[in-house]
This record gives C-alpha cells, sequence and structure tokens, in this order.
DNA sequence: AATGAATGAGCATTCATTCAT
DNA sequence: CATGAATGAATGCTCATTCAT
C-alpha cells in the first residue's frame, strides 16, 4: 500500500510525516507519550516501519523538542533583531513575542515538562550529545544577538535566555498541575499563563539589567 | 519479627518509617518511583503492611512531597522574621538560607519534578484536594510574612514565592539535564546549581522590588 | 466493647451470628464469597475473632450450606409425612411444597451453584466428610421417609431425591446464567425458575414412577 | 524460533492451538483456570502472543465451551437424525449418544460448572451476547429437530433439551462433589455418572413423553 | 477471648522493540 | 523498504490467615 521511500528526501518526508503524527497526538493526548503503535497509525504506516526511521520512540520526541526549541530560539532571535531605541523596549518587545509563541505551540512546553523522562530514558547517549550540542550552540548563537542588542558582555545574553527560560518551564509546571484542581470552588492563585509569565519575566529582566552601583 | 503497632504514636511512627525509606529510595534511585515491594523491604515490612498505611503507591509521594514543601515554607518563614535594615538584605538573608535549603534536600526538588506524575496518576480527588489547599494555604500565610518583612501589598508576598519557586524548578530542571551528559569534554554552560539559582533569584527579586517610576 | 463468650451457648449464639451474617451479605452481594473482614464488621467482630469460630473463610459456607440442606430435607420430608391418597397427589404436594422453599431461601441455591469452590478449596478432609456424611445419612433418611410414603423399593426414595436435586440444582444455573442477559431485546428461552422447575419436577417424577411392563 | 502466522489460515491453526493448550491445561488442573503464562508455555508461545489472538483470558474459555457446547449439539442432533420406528428408540438412541459424548469430553462439563464465573468476569458485554446468541439459536435448531423426530409441537424439543441439561449439569455436579471426598470408606451413594445419567435421563424423558389423560 | 496489625502469595495485561516474511 | 506477528519484562494491590498484644 505504502510507497516505498528509497530516494533521500522522500526518506526525509516520511520521518517528518512520523513527528508531526507524534507531536499531533501528544498535545491531544493527556500527557503521556502516545504508543508507537499510534503514531505509526496516525501516520498510515505500520509500527516496524517506525523503527526504520527512529531507534527507540523517545528519538522521535527528542527530535520533535529540538525543532520546536529551535524554532522557538529563531523566533527570539528575531525579536532582538529590530533595532529599537531603548533596551526596555526592545525587551518588551522580545517578551510579548516569547509569550506569544510559547502560548501559541504548547507542544514546546507539555515536551519540555516531559524531557526528564525522554531524555534520561531510553536515548542512547550519542544521540544526546547531538541534542545538547544543537541546542546548546544554536542558545549560544542567540545569546550572542542579545547581548549586541542590548549590549551585554560575552555569555551574559546567553544566561539570560536559560533562565527565562527555566522561569517559563517553571510557571508552565505550576500553571497545568493548577489546572487540574477539578473542585472550581478552589480559586487559583495564578493569573492566566501568559500574563503571568509576561509579568516575571519583565521582573526579572528589569532586576537582571539595572546598572548596579 | 515485627512489633505490631497498636497506639496512635507507633503507628505515626511506623508510616513516617515508610515515608523515609521510600524518600531515600526515591533519592538514591534513577527518578522512577521505587517499587512497591522495594519500599516495604526498605522499612523492614512486608509489601501489604504498606497498604495499611497509604492507599496508593503515589499518596505516599504526595505526602513526602507535601512535608518537603512545607519544611521549605517554615525555613522562607523563619528567614524573614529576622527583621533587617534594608530590604537588600532581608532578600540576600533569603536568597542564602533558601538555596542553602532546597541543595541540602535534594528530594524536594526531584519529588517536585516528577509531581505532575504523582499528582494525576493513581491519587484520588480528595486526597489531591488537600494537598492543594493545605500546601496553598501555608504558602499563602508565608506570603504574608513576606509582605509585612517587606512591607508590600497583599497578595505580593505570595506571588514572589511562587515565581521563586518557578525559578527553581526550572533551572533545577536544566541542571540535572545539564548532569546526565556523561561526556566530560561537554564543558557546562551554567555555574553549579545553587549558585546559578542565587543569581537568578536575586536578580529577580532585584526586578520585582524596583520601584517602578 | 464485645462480650467474652465463654460459656458454650454463648459461643454458640457467637458462632450462629457469624454464619448470619456471612448469609446475610452473601445473598446481598454479586455471587462471590464476602470478604472474612466483612463478615466480621457485620458481626460486630474483629477479624480475627471470626478465626476462633472458624478454621477458614470456606468452613462458614460450608456450614451455612449444610444448614440450608437440611432445613429443605426436613421441609421435604414434611410434606411427605401427610397421607395423600394417590401417588400423583403426594408428588404434587412435594414438588408445591419443594419449589416454594427453594424460591423462598435463595442462599440455598446460590450456595449450591458455589459449592464446588467452597467445598474443593481450603477446607480439611475432616470437615468435608463431616459435611458429607452429615447430608448423606439425613438425606437417606428423608429418602426413606418417600419410599414409605410412596411404596417404593429401598434406596429408590433417595435417587428420585439426588435426581431432583440434581434437577434443580441445573435449572437455577441456566436460569441465573439467563439473568445476565442484560439486553433486554434478547427474550429468554425459559419460563421463570419456580414455574420450569415445578413443570421438569413433574415430568421426571411421572417418568420415574410409571409402572413399567 | 516461532513461525509468524501471517495467512488467515495459520492465523486460525494458532487460534486454535491456544484454545486446544487452555481446554488440556484445565482439564488436567483442579478446577480453576490456568495462568495466561501457562497456556502460553502449553502453546509453545510468549505470553504476550496469547493477548493477540484473545482479548482476555475468559474469552478463550468462552470460546472452548462454546466448541464444545455446539459440538454436542451437533451430536444430538445426529442422533436424531436417524429414523427410528419407536420414540422409545429414538430417546434411547439419544440417551446412548448423549452420555457417551458428555463422558468422553469432559471438558464440557467441567467448563460449563465453572461458566458462571467465566462468563460474568471479565468478559465484554458484546461478547457475551454473541456467545448466548449463538448457543441458543444453535439450541433451538437441535430442538426443531428434535420436535420433527418425535413430531411434538412448537418449542417443546428446545425445552426438552434444556432440561436434559439441567439434569446433565446438576448430576454431574453431585458426582464431582462426591469424587473429591478422598476417603474411600464412604461408599458413594451414587453409580457411575455415566449409569446415573443415562437412567436419571431415560426417566425423565419417559415423564415428558406420555400422553396425559 | 478479642483484637487488629502484619504477612506475602498470586497474576493479568501492556507495549516498546525485534525479526520472520 | 515495509509489514505486523512475536516477544517478555515489569508490577500494584487484595485478602485470607496468623500472631503479637
Amino acid at each position: 500500500m505504502v510507497r516505498h521511500a528509497h530516494a533521500a528526501e522522500d526518506k526525509q518526508a516520511r520521518r517528518q510525516a512520523i513527528l508531526d503524527a507524534a507531536g499531533a497526538l501528544f498535545v491531544a493526548g493527556d500527557g503521556s507519550l502516545p504508543a508507537a503503535a499510534e503514531i505509526a497509525t496516525a501516520a498510515g504506516l505500520a509500527k516496524g516501519t517506525v523503527y526504520l526511521y527512529f531507534r527507540t520512540k523517545e528519538e522521535i520526541f527528542t527530535d520533535l523538542l529540538l525543532q520546536a526549541c529551535l524554532a522557538a530560539l529563531d523566533r527570539i532571535e528575531a525579536s532582538f533583531a529590530v533595532q529599537l531605541d531603548s533596551r526596555r523596549t526592545q525587551v518588551a518587545t522580545f517578551v510579548t513575542t516569547y509569550v506569544g509563541h510559547v502560548a501559541q505551540y504548547p507542544l514546546l512546553l507539555r515536551l519540555d515538562a516531559m524531557s526528564h523522562s525522554i531524555l534520561e530514558k531510553n536515548l542512547d547517549a550519542a544521540k544526546l550529545r547531538d541534542f545538547k550540542l544543537t541546542f546548546v550552540s544554536r542558545l549560544v548563537a542567540t545569546g550572542t544577538v542579545v547581548e549586541q542588542a542590548l549590549r551585554l558582555s560575552p555569555g551574559r545574553g546567553t544566561s539570560l535566555l536559560m533562565r527565562s527560560f527555566a522561569l517559563t518551564r517553571g510557571l508552565w509546571q505550576s500553571s497545568s498541575a493548577d489546572d487540574c484542581v477539578v473542585d472550581p470552588a478552589l480559586v487559583s492563585i495564578q493569573p492566566p499563563f501568559d500574563q503571568e509569565l509576561a509579568e516575571a519575566l519583565t521582573e526579572y529582566w528589569r532586576g537582571a539589567l539595572i546598572e548596579q552601583d
């Protein structure tokens, strides 16, 4: 039934089809990684075929996570590419763009929350190393752009980004834990996630960029 | 062999023994919840006995997490109890105390990283509600203490604490992800966790407490 | 709380209380033997106490079954005690009485259907022997009464009774299997149990008592 | 090691192999359903493979029971297919054939005795309905054959068969209960099962077929 | 005698991955 | 390349029974 993918580009397309199917199932799902069989079916393939393109199920989601991270970094870099007249405006633009992005692509934060179980379980060391190298080098590159835009010292941009990610990840997990309180009597003590994140990031960057005496 | 715990205090002690055994196994382990049988053995009990004290395995870890959270809040509250002459000193004291605490008790952050799977799986709604109510009310109480110490508006203390926790959780997860890079050639792009956390918290609180014009 | 039962009659009463509680729970239940803890609670006792009066849970139900069987045999014997003018009337009286009895005391047939698992599992040989001896001797006695009432040869009454019991047990199991068809579209192919049983018994006894040439 | 069963007929054969292994283990066993792992091993397969062919363990035994029931009905129908000159001979032929069949295939009665626990536990409603529909329709068909052979009114054949099954089931349970008396001193009050069944059936059919005035 | 805490055997099922076809 | 049949590890929980109190 399924056409054999011989050409390299066909194979790449099939690989991406699996990734897309996996991502869609994960976002639609309940927080656990979808079963390999489900992914295969959703991609219109047989179970075994998935394993021709990925060594383990976790590798699929590692790839997805990396794609999502790189996309976010692209977006961030773009938000700093426009030269604005003040640091405050520059940061405000970044915050708005970034918060909009993570809110728009739930896959990123949902996968990130699972990254511990994805990355530590069932993934060979080489692949893991690749993942981290790619991510970190791209992160450092974006950090450099930040440094240039805000005239910061080397390494400072990367650090700011990592701490922003940490804040994002932490707040998202609080927020999603909050959501699972079914009882409506319990008033949430937090504003909606994107507002909360925007405020917290703004506070953080303000404190981080202050000229200290 | 095992003495029967008839008195309420003996039962309480046995319950705590199970919690301690579970916590120790978890911290020593690979990130997954230890098997019920292992916990029982480590506590010197039979498997069935554990289920006299906890309804499900997850309930054990929910209790552990709550204990750890409350202990952290105690410590935080204590750090704000001493009246110091400036906000900056007050915050610096808090940061040092807090970072010391979370570094000293790895159980807290390791469990917190799993809280999603612990709290959502195999825990009845009532217990979950209890957990959240207890935690949140204690959090708000500590938030009030912060507000008094720093003369902040109502609710601000709670918000600062939650965002601090978010930063902690997020940084810890980055840090632990970093750790699992076995390859020593990869220089970590982050300072040690406690230093990183201290810096990030300091920056965040500085930005959050700034008088805005 | 519970008064110690020292006198033999008190002990007997307590034993019967356990039996009654067990029987009530079983009839109210879903077909499985109630848990030992439930029986104890229903009898107002602690779990361990039940085991002072019965060696195993199955022993409780063996005793209950025996009581129910003996009561049925009493009833049957009584139905043959009245001298009537024809065999046909005598048998008709028996059938009516007997069917009424088993319909009135569901415990008998429900327990009987489980007797396989009760008697074969977890019951020591001696107790089992006792059970059978008591039942069989009482059965033979009743068989003798039947023989006298109907002027049958020795052993014939016992045989008739056993085959009647077999028919009863078999029809009851068909009937109860039928009941668990939830789908109301499926018309039951059997009349109500007591009518079915009465007809079948009447046919059987008619065939068994015919004068053969 | 194990050849993959791709063709539909191979799959059918493997399914039957599992059924056969399960049946053999059950007949050889102590009355409880053999563990899934045992069945798999006996069939020369891995545990998981069994679940490719049956959804639950109970489904295996439901299928076995249905096969056995249908085989018995086939045999019964065949015994009525030969036209004999008298009702008495016709019935006698049936009784002999039928008793021979159930004595030859102990699986049928042993499974039937457990059918309550098999059919009510762990079997989805649809499967249960299928089972009953198949059995009942086949039963009614056989009933019709009986009616034609003996010139009975519609529905009468089915009723006679059901009551015969009830008698069979009831007597078999008495008989098997009897068997588990280990003590050889206790003389059984019953003849061997097949003789007892033959006599009881003969009596029953004689009474049922009598011309009543 | 009464209690209730402690025990531990027992087991179906899922699903990531492999491998025969 | 694609398939889908085969594999087998991994585990929480119940509950009859025992025994310390």
